[in-house]
DNA sequence: TTTTAATATATCGCGCACGATATAGTTGCG
DNA sequence: CGCAACTATATCGTGCGCGATATATTAAAA
């Protein structure tokens, strides 16, 4: 009810929003992902497939088990993704012959264009942010900072 | 494939993962998320469930629309995220009498328990995390910062 | 060479997120 | 007053995320 750190025990001071750093973390993922997808959506995409299809216009093809170790996602949200991915005919996949527990992800030709066609987002969306150019940068260092230890963490 | 900048024309090398901003900030929401669940399972919450409960903690009783601006969450998350929370028993809802149009959002007796039982996650999960109290408060004040363009940004 | 463990993928179920739409209730304007 | 604009909530459909589990293939151990 208050917001007076002299009435309010410390320990629950932490549980009051403001004082989270949870919060601004997962509404600003959630805000960022809404920005994106207005530049997405046209081409077809949802936010996680893109991610997938920056992973693919650098490794592919590579196995689904590569692009879950780099995007962080298992199979039970990379199958179902990967499958409309490739009924929007940007991928296709094939299990691999010398291994036939792997299936590798190939692009497509509409898979390689789709790259040109999203070559200008990155940009068009800090224009209009409107956060300095400063703020994004060290905002991206410190969690590429925080990212390993938070890999760590969940696996203990 | 390739990773040397002076092979890649600058618009493609911003669509490379570890060149956006956007991929560690939606990695390191999720993976903060799976941390938090390891406390909040066995209390019966979910992740986004324990934000809400955050603010009626401070707020309750409120209306949803309340509740909403404050977690920016639509009543299409909302309704049945309440539902859930009340079939729990943690809180219940009430049409206000002045204005027919809002549900009025009430703690239970364990819903206000509840937040004695939350007061250690916190800590515990800075603990385990192992990163510097300084790395996290910066981290905070930036996205503190960044949080209300976003805001502004995506009503445009 | 069996047997066992490890690996890669798939499936299921639940709970978000969110765009789109619908429905009451309230307010304001002519 | 009557009617249009606004507000608060609810519902529907789709696509994640992810814990749990299943299956097939390969590698390692006995």
């Amino acid at each position: 009810m208050s917001t007076d750190l002299s009435a309010t025990p410390p320990k629950l001071a932490q549980l009051q929003l403001e004082n989270q750093l949870c919060f601004p973390l997962y509404a600003s993922s959630r805000l960022i992902t809404r920005l994106y997808q207005t530049y997405l959506t046209p081409l077809g995409l949802t936010y996680p497939q893109y991610i997938v299809m920056m992973i693919l216009w650098e490794h592919a093809p590579c196995s689904i088990k590569v692009v879950g170790d780099k995007a962080l996602l298992n199979t039970n949200t990379l199958t179902p993704l990967l499958k409309r991915l490739e009924q929007q005919g940007f991928i296709h996949r094939q299990r691999a012959g010398q291994d036939e527990r792997m299936v590798l992800v190939y692009l497509s030709e509409a898979g390689v264009a789709l790259q040109d066609a999203c070559s200008e987002i990155p940009e068009k969306l800090a224009a209009k942010l409107g956060v300095s150019r400063d703020s994004l940068l060290s905002l991206k260092t410190l969690l590429d900072e925080i990212l390993p230890a938070l890999c760590l963490a969940v696996e203990t």
